[in-house]
DNA sequence: TGTAGAATAATTATATTATTAAATGTTTTA
DNA sequence: TAAAACATTTAATAATATAATTATTCTACA
C-alpha cells in the first residue's frame, strides 16, 4: 500500500483496500487453495496497516468464502467451490481477472434467465402504479435517445439500470430481483459489455418497448420472449 | 450476552455472537431502517465486548448489507432492498422471523427456474463421465427406494442432494450451479419442504429418470421439461 | 523395543485497552 | 447566509495479554 493511505483522497475505508488486495491475489492464484497466508504480523507489516485493520479485512474475506482462519495455522485459502460467487466484489474480481469469454458467457446466461423470468412474472403481478412507473422510465429513455446531440451515455445507463430494476422489483420475488440486480451491477462495475454507442442503444429500444407492452397487457409469454430476444441481441454484440 | 462469553464451550468466535445478536435485532425490526445503532462505545459496553470485536462484527454486518457506517453519524440500518438475501445468516434470520408461505413460494420459483435451466444445459454440455456419474447416482437412489424396509430418509436425502448438485455442475456454469446449491441448502437448512415419506419420494422417481434420459440422449428440452414437472410436483405437495 | 497417549512447548489467532487522527454534523459568529 | 469553530463519533494505530491449536517430547505400558 502507498505511504499516503492515511491521507487518501478517495472515500473508501482502509480495510477495503486490503480486502481488494488480498482478494485479488487469491483470484489471481497468487495464493492458491490450501495455501496459508503470511501471519497477521507479517501481512500487516507488508501492507503497512495495523493488525486491527488487517483483521477487519480478514473477517470480510472470510464472509466471502475465500479464506478460513484458525489459531496456530493462520488464514488458509479455501477451494473455489467455497467462494461466494454472488458476492459483488468476487464477481467484479473474476470479471477483471478470469477468462472473459467464458465468464461473460455464463454471466449473460444467468442474466437472460433471471431477467426474462422476472419480466414474465412482472406481467402477472405488477401493480398498476408499478406498470405506470416502468412506462414512464421507458419514455424517459426514449427521450434521451431521440435527442441525439444531448445524448450522454451515463445518463442513459442510469435510466436503463432503473428500468430493469423496476421490472425485477415488479416480479414480486425478492430473491429473483436480487440475483438480477447483483449480476447487473457487477457487469457495469467491471465495465464489461458496456456499449456507449447510441446506435446500439437505439437498436435495443424495440425490445424494451415489447417487454413493457407484454407487462402492460398482462401477457407473460410476450414479455418473457421479448426479454430473451433483448439478451440475445446483447450477446450478439458481445461476440 | 452471557457473562461466560470468554470461556464459552461452543466453538464459534466471539464476533459471531455479536453479528447474530445485532443481525437478529435488525431483522426483528428492533432497529429499523434509517435508525442509528448505539455508538460503538455504548454497544460494546452493552454487549460486554471490546470495541475491536464489535468493530469486526460491524464489518461483517456491513458486508451483509444490513448497515452502513460513517464517522460522526454511526452505524445506520439500511433499507431491506440492500440486504444480501443470499447470505446464509440473513436467510436463516429471515426464515426464523418472516412469513414462511411467501418465502417458500419465492424460493421454489427460483429453484425451478435455475435447476431446470441447469438440466437443459447439462443435456448440452455434460461430459460422458459426468453423464455416467449422474446415472449411477440415480440408480443408487432407486435402490434405496426399492428396498422399502431399509429406507432411511437421511440416506436418500444425501443421495438426492448429490444427484441434483451433479446436474448443476454438469451445466458447466458455476454461477448457475451456485445459485442452485445455495437455495437448495437454504431450504434444507430451514427444514422446509422436506417430505420424509417414501411414497412421495417414489412419486418423484419418474421425473428424475426423465431428466437423466434427456441428458443422456442430449435432448435439452426434454431434460428441461422433466425438471420443471418435478418442481411442479414438489410445489403441489407443498400446498 | 515399539507405540499409544498424556504432558508440554511453540505458534498463532483472539481479545482488550488506550491513544491519536480524520471526518462530519451542529452551532456560533461575522 | 456563509464560513469558521466546535463537538462527536468512527477510523486507525500500537502495545499487551489471553486462549486455542498443533507439533513435539516424554512416559507408561504392551
Amino acid at each position: 500500500m502507498g505511504d499516503n493511505m492515511h491521507t487518501n483522497t478517495y472515500h473508501r475505508k482502509l480495510y477495503q483496500y486490503i480486502v481488494d488486495e488480498i482478494g485479488q491475489r487469491i483470484i489471481r492464484g497468487e495464493y492458491r487453495a490450501e495455501d496459508v497466508l503470511p501471519t497477521e504480523d507479517q501481512l500487516s507489516a507488508e501492507l503497512r496497516v495495523s493488525r486491527g485493520v488487517l483483521r477487519e479485512a480478514i473477517k470480510v474475506l472470510t464472509q466471502k468464502g475465500l479464506i478460513q482462519t484458525r489459531p496456530r495455522v493462520g488464514s488458509q485459502v479455501l477451494p473455489r467451490e467455497n467462494w461466494n460467487l454472488f458476492d459483488p466484489d468476487v464477481l467484479v474480481w473474476r470479471l477483471q481477472i478470469e477468462d472473459k469469454t467464458t465468464f461473460l458467457k455464463n454471466v449473460t446466461e444467468v442474466r437472460r434467465l433471471i431477467e426474462s423470468e422476472a419480466a414474465r412474472q412482472a406481467a402477472r403481478r405488477a401493480t398498476k402504479s408499478e406498470v405506470a412507473d416502468i412506462k414512464s422510465t421507458l419514455s424517459q429513455m426514449q427521450k434521451i435517445l431521440s435527442d441525439g446531440n444531448q445524448y450522454v451515455y451515463e445518463d442513459y445507463l442510469a435510466m436503463d439500470i432503473l428500468f430493469h430494476s423496476k421490472i425485477l422489483k415488479a416480479s414480486h420475488n425478492d430473491l429473483l430481483s436480487q440475483i438480477g440486480s447483483t449480476v447487473r451491477n457487477a457487469v457495469h462495475k467491471a465495465r464489461e459489455s458496456d456499449t456507449s454507442e447510441i446506435g446500439i442503444q437505439k437498436e435495443s429500444l424495440p425490445f424494451h418497448r415489447a417487454i413493457v407492452n407484454g407487462i402492460y397487457h398482462k401477457d407473460p409469454e410476450a414479455a418473457y420472449k421479448a426479454s430473451q430476444e433483448m439478451f440475445d441481441n446483447i450477446w450478439h454484440h458481445l461476440i
